[in-house]
DNA sequence: ATGAAAGCGCTAACAG
DNA sequence: CTGTTAGCGCTTTCAT
């Protein structure tokens, strides 16, 4: 592989004039340059060019699993704006392990610009641990509790749960069950609050039963509703906290035969693009992940090419109730 | 941040010797090299060490849509051998656009110790554009047609299309349509070549009306859909190549009115998790993508740890037939 | 086992 | 505008 040197010999200049050629910069001797690059086929070493500048020219993303689609509209959002600010952009999945994220974490720390992640717990020791000497970080989707030093976009967890609730409760439910997920993570936490407080607000109780922990993953919702479908007061309503577990749980009552929204209504945090298309379509709690991407790039630039100070900032984004077919009033009696 | 100078003065001892310590060597002063590291705080610059050693100790993946759960489950796959043997995956979305593939590939071959792709076009000019110099890269899902010297790992795409229309016609249709990947992508040709086979050894034709071309997005397969029932003479059965547009085809039928598999027949390749939750549960030619992407990560690290010559290697995985609920025999008139 | 020193390839003062 | 030069932080001979 050629190097700066061969081209500056080439071309009978100093490295600086190549360099400087490189940087886009005018040069007298361009022409000779530009020719004994082409001829030796040269291409900057982005490493010695890090390592010089301390600029890598790309941010790093971790997601906690890149299978879910909210998670692969955050990126592709990310994506749009980071592109065209000359930004590349390296995925991480941590697949909900907190090794894998730390791993990934410190990998990204040393080869990006800056980091955009969703932090898997609110007591997140990878990322509560960063130093001043790390590139910014967002978080998106998930925040920490203690810390407010991050710039965040996070949903409104709250209204979403609410919103789950009237319908439901405007339908005539009042046996309303909840899927959640883990209450280590905040959108599992804020869910789960804002459930409570909600069906509280509406004078209804929760028992213990109807509280099912989750993991955010396909497998904990089906067992949770395997779980819910056996106790002897069914309820009639499920609210499930993400999109993945809302899959499981449809699995789950599929496969027991039972009908929805007939024999029970099924409502769940994140919409899908292949909801309407599921039997039946799927009532959810919406929200416009690819701009919470958008958003959240928005603020990594800010703070890579313009104020690196100031004051955190958090943004919320909206959310928004997709009647679908598979929340009605309740229908059949739900006694075993 | 301290540097490795940094520690060896505050343990009294040369550079190499930390550096020494550093690589797992047995050190004469360990203990006090260790004590300086722990109290500086001090961890080694990646790209520091990329620059002298060349390793970079990470291998990158570059998929056309990490959006398509299909990819999503391979580079599961790839993740489950390359972090045990301690690499660390950077992911890449080209978003079927070569020239965002062109620019992560180019990154790439800077920052990775090895790549494994799926090409968009099967002359794909950024991946024949590889010379000696970069590093190993294999192929998996598509592959290049001229080429042949990497690595590849590929589905079995015509026993694929074969085993969808001997499916199709052994339930009695014979008006059977294909909506097409693009031709440009072996995928998409090895598939409509498939078809286009199969249908004439059964002696069938297929008229110009019968095949759409899509892109392997969506929106695609709901256009073809669309035009497709717009025949005169419709259909009774299609087969979709793959996922996303199958869930376009769906969407339209669905937005149409018509009845699936009652008014037509749907397959598709590729399955989905949520395939048997769809209305209906829809009928598709099947892999194991998580094994496809841990044998395309086998065939890198051999080169990586093994040996890096020897001739490329080519293996193919082998496809199934999932018969769900969308086809079934021709049951209503077909003509509008 | 250890230290001195060269150098990976580049950028950015600095002086001209 | 140009060339010289000093590193960025580390690994790795090469002597000792």
């Amino acid at each position: 592989m050629a190097n700066i040197q061969d081209v500056a010999r080439a071309a009978g200049v100093s490295t600086a004039s190549v360099s400087r050629y490189l940087a886009g910069k005018t040069v007298r001797s361009g022409e000779a340059i530009s020719r004994a690059v082409r001829e030796l086929d040269y291409s900057p070493s982005a490493v010695a060019r890090t390592l010089k500048s301390g600029r890598h020219d790309s941010i790093g993303v971790i997601v906690p699993d890149i299978t879910n689609p909210f998670f692969a509209g955050l990126v592709k959002g990310i994506d749009d704006v980071a592109r065209p600010a000359g930004f590349q952009l390296i995925l991480g999945n941590s697949d909900e392990d907190p090794e894998q994220e730390n791993s990934l974490l410190e990998s990204f720390v040393q080869r990006t610009d800056g980091i955009i992640i969703a932090p898997l717990v609110e007591e997140d020791r990878s990322v509560l641990g960063l130093d001043d000497e790390s590139p910014p970080v967002v978080l998106v989707d998930r925040q920490l509790s203690v810390e407010s030093r991050f710039d965040r976009v996070i949903a409104d967890n709250a209204t979403g749960s609410r919103l789950a609730v009237d319908h439901l409760t405007a339908l005539g439910h009042s046996d309303i069950a909840f899927i959640s997920g883990p209450l280590m993570s905040s959108p599992g936490r804020a869910r789960r609050d804002g459930f409570l407080r909600s069906m509280s607000a509406h004078g209804l109780a929760v028992g213990e039963d109807y509280l099912h922990l989750g993991d955010f993953r396909e497998a904990s919702g089906f067992t949770a509703m395997n779980r819910l479908w056996s106790l002897a007061k069914r309820p009639t309503a499920v609210f499930v906290a993400n999109n993945l577990m809302a899959i499981g749980a449809l699995k789950a009552l599929h496969d027991l035969g039972v009908r929805v929204p007939d024999d029970i209504s099924v409502i769940s945090f994140d919409d899908l693009s292949f909801a309407s298309l599921l039997n039946p379509p799927l009532t959810v709690i919406g929200r416009d992940e690819r701009e919470q991407g958008r958003i959240a790039a928005r603020l990594l630039l800010r703070r890579l090419t313009g104020d690196p100070g100031g004051p955190a900032e958090k943004v919320t984004v909206p959310v928004d109730l997709v009647i679908r077919r598979s929340t009605s009033f309740p229908r059949s009696p739900h006694r075993k």
